[in-house]
DNA sequence: CCCGTTTCATTAACTCGTTAAGTTAAAGGC
DNA sequence: GCCTTTAACTTAACGAGTTAATGAAACGGG
């Protein structure tokens, strides 16, 4: 409380308050539980996310895997390359369209989910267990909600708002 | 629907369902709204976060900016030379603790925060009414909650959870 | 059938995240 | 007053995020 001086009143918003300032916290608070496990089996939180994504389906494009993964384009490219020299997935050129490579997991990224589920599932579940099952499953709706705001019109919304106020605010 | 082929038994947590995907997803979703904003102000997200970190305090070293503003060390280093490159920052060394830099706002970090205000509060504010002001209030109150768990007995309680349920598991 | 358009993937360039190691300065023990 | 330890930053190296541009293949009129 001591380190809050004259605050020059032309500040956006409250740090404290800032939502996507709280859910930059939350994420790296939830990941710094869930990285030491991920190191030992020798995978990043990104490969993580592609190995399970593509446990969750046979095989998908490129374009799913990084849509479901929360992945850009690129970044997948270069991981993908890597990812399948260390034979965690498998690509393959899809036979009716040759602009689509086609992912799977390869033995070895079978062997790391299979090895690390159970650590995944401990660490879950503690996690679950301090902030609570119901708080957690309704904190989960609430960001997927969050997440569907997201669309082309909302969007469009909100940049009509920011030119208006512009407009108006600061003369 | 139609996409959840057999799936094999051995994965972790359902992605839809998995809580640091979930934070992902809904961070990404609200920094697409605010990033436009960004732009036009020549701005990225760790320079704002940092020009409104040191617009709520006169001066602050580095650590400090850094332990607010969410951003590393080294990221910090890196930010402050160019920040101050092109004077949206000042940074001089401390007379009493020659190891600290203190870091303060320049008059063109002044006046990105000055001209951007209105429109990132134009922004805050139509997403607060797309999802709901309640339900954003107590978003945040969650999601800072989350974050406050990430202290160093619950991580090691985590940890240790790993590793029982390595040693139960998969044997 | 051809040509403009769209889609999928890749490459490139830059910045930040992350870890580890190195530098300099302050603090503490003896 | 040294000498170890700790703290604050910096540097380096590598991978990922982001944007823009390119390449290649499919699509869709005309």
């Amino acid at each position: 409380m001591s380190d809050a001086p004259p605050r020059p009143a032309f500040l956006p918003t409250d740090v404290r308050h800032s939502l996507p300032m709280a859910l930059l916290r939350a994420r790296e608070a939830v990941m710094a539980r869930f990285r030491p496990m991920l190191d030992r089996h020798g995978v990043n939180e990104q490969q993580w996310r592609v190995l399970r994504v593509l446990a969750e389906a046979e095989e998908l494009d490129a374009t799913q895997v990084a849509a479901r993964a929360s992945i850009l384009a690129p970044s997948l490219t270069r991981m993908a390359k890597s990812m399948a020299e260390r034979g965690l997935i498998a690509r393959r050129k899809d036979a009716g369209d040759a602009r689509r490579v086609l992912l799977r997991l390869a033995p070895a990224g079978e062997a790391v989910l299979r090895t690390a589920a159970s650590e995944s599932r401990a660490l879950t579940e503690a996690l679950i267990a301090e902030f609570g099952a119901e708080r957690t499953a309704a904190l989960i709706d609430h960001l997927n909600a969050l997440a569907a705001l997201g669309s082309e019109a909302a969007l469009r919304a909100a940049d009509r708002a920011g030119h208006e106020a512009r407009d108006a605010g600061d003369g």
